[in-house]
DNA sequence: CTGTTAGCGCTTTCAG
DNA sequence: CTGAAAGCGCTAACAG
């Protein structure tokens, strides 16, 4: 059957608890007894059992990642930079298997997983990108974030507003400026009449970015566009610019939730056969790689999803120190491209 | 500290093992004795150690699914369409935990996570999209696959070629005869000095895609235009772009490893002052969502990445038989776009 | 239908 | 520095 560290122990002529040591590398032995290990190990392609060793050591190597969309860049950035922050620091010993989750945005698939992690006896989990605002959902998981914790499974937020009542280092994107920053370069530009496709509501982000996109406007005295919600995909943008422009035909400019929904509203307004910037001047939200290559590219708001992910990883992994008050708010800031202009006179 | 099953136990005035049943409800309970159970448990909020059953029981619910990028989309939709096929068939009991890992292309690791999901006894591993062709690395993957297979492990192979002397379902797409309908478009447009942007070299996507190319150059019996090889990014795309015009200033059309690599071309193109399809035709592959945004929109070779990724899952799971001999191939589909045209008289 | 009894493979005091 | 022994929490025969 499979070898055990049994095999090995009588293979190497030791104790098992010696093989023990030598695997964990956490307690003197003798460098001959070692080599004599190691060797054995090698011989027998010995691989240690997970779950006893989780059961034994009350304590195991998987690092949950939650996103709420996998098949989204956003996500995908952040996850890939968080789980290469997993691999620093040599390899095999202490090795921490980081695995994402794809919670497809539902409360109930969330919750799951953290139970499900919470069953591995995860060593941390990363939850990333904004949260649902129902007030039982949120109650559901910071109770399940608080055992967890007490359970010595580090937390960390990324890309999501702090949980009160949650010990979970937490970085924030500031979502708020960007949003107001974006808007306050349409208004500069002499844009008057923008509309704006929120994302879902009851999030966040959503929440956010809107709250900035108003106080922009209500700073310069300028009275609220239209306003759809909507999901975070590219279609939602393709019915949103319509809807828009239906309940304002003169509209200058179109601030998208993101980047995605962004595209869509390009698309949209083509097929109308505006231009942008000529007609409609239009503006995304996080920057991701498409943005660059729409045409024209894309006016929007970086955020630095990589060094975000990388940094969520590090405090997973505790080799970064917790930032003050456990709370990092993570800049935003604006990039103007082609896809913005004064509107027409 | 935590709670255990012998807490619930006690609490409902039944042995361990009465518990352990209904909990997995695979052995006949009484329903009044159930009901006590399930009611201890919901007041001790009880939530079982995995790493403990996983050792006695020798399984574990853990699935993995490697990926080369989270970051790229063609990952990311395969990816999260085999994490929904997971979640099929009622909450809570049998649930699997299906968890994404990265290697970012890098055989070492693609080896880590195999070790790693061996360890941890997982239930399946799906391995998608192309794989190194190096053979040392090969042998290394058939024998791990090998040692997880006799294990219980179930594999699958999704977006990659069959692993000879493996035994894992295998679903393998088309990429041959997509490169070849690609090739074949263009020249039916009439095109006959066609640049090549290929992927990195070793890899069975590259090489299956370039083949198809060649094949339809040869069936026409035109010359084979200048080629590149990099990676599967856009700045690969920018590259390659200006390289094959210093190779051919005559190039009616470049055909690319990707969608991603072809928005890159189209952005080195563009900033040379050519025009797509003008000047230039340009054409991808795996039909991603940004491949219609482009503008103009780019003609390419569409790939079911949701269902072939959703039937990985179902095969993983083992809801689904596996196809005849194991192996069954995915047909790549010509989606013809505004990106390609005749060349210019 | 339910309880008893052994382990699963590893870690970790506690002695030597 | 090394060995012996006692579990970690759960499952799976085997009896009743």
């Amino acid at each position: 059957m499979t070898v055990t560290l049994a095999d090995v122990a009588a293979r190497a002529q030791v104790s098992p608890a010696t093989v023990s040591r030598v695997l964990n590398g956490n307690y003197p032995v003798a460098a001959a007894t070692r080599e004599r290990v190691i060797q054995a190990v090698e011989e027998l392609d010995y691989v240690p059992n997970g779950p006893a060793s989780s059961l034994a050591a009350a304590t195991s190597d998987l690092v949950g990642i939650l996103v709420n969309d996998i098949a989204d860049p956003f996500f995908g950035i952040m996850a890939g930079a968080t789980q290469g922050a997993m691999g620093e620091g040599g390899t095999g010993r202490g090795e921490k298997l980081a695995v994402v989750c794809n919670t497809g945005g539902s409360p109930e698939r969330e919750l799951m997983y953290l139970t499900l992690l919470q069953r591995q006896r995860a060593a941390a989990v990363v939850l990333t990108g904004g949260s649902l605002e129902d007030p039982e959902h949120l109650a559901a998981v910071t109770a399940k974030l608080a055992r967890l914790t007490e359970a010595g499974t580090r937390v960390v937020l990324c890309g999501r507003p702090p949980l009160p009542g949650a010990a979970a280092a937490t970085l924030a994107f500031d979502n708020r400026t960007g949003g107001r920053l974006l808007t306050e370069h349409l208004l500069a530009l002499g844009h008057r009449r923008i509309g704006y496709v929120a994302g879902p509501e009851n999030r966040t982000t959503t929440r956010h970015r809107l709250e900035g996109h108003r106080a922009a406007l209500a700073a310069a005295g300028v009275a609220e566009g239209p306003t759809t919600h909507g999901g975070y995909d590219r279609a939602a943008g393709l019915v949103a610019a319509n809807e828009l422009l239906r309940m304002d035909p003169e509209l200058t400019a179109v601030v998208a939730a993101n980047d995605t929904v962004a595209l869509g509203v390009c698309a949209a307004l083509r097929e109308r056969g505006l231009s942008i910037p000529g007609d409609v001047s239009v503006a995304g939200f996080d920057d991701l790689p498409c943005a660059v290559d729409a045409v024209p590219a894309l006016t929007t708001v970086r955020l630095p999803l990589h060094e975000a992910g990388a940094r969520a990883g590090r405090l997973a992994l505790g080799t970064e120190a917790a930032p003050p008050d456990g709370l990092a708010t993570i800049p935003a800031e604006l990039v103007v491209r082609g896809s913005t202009a004064p509107p027409r006179a």
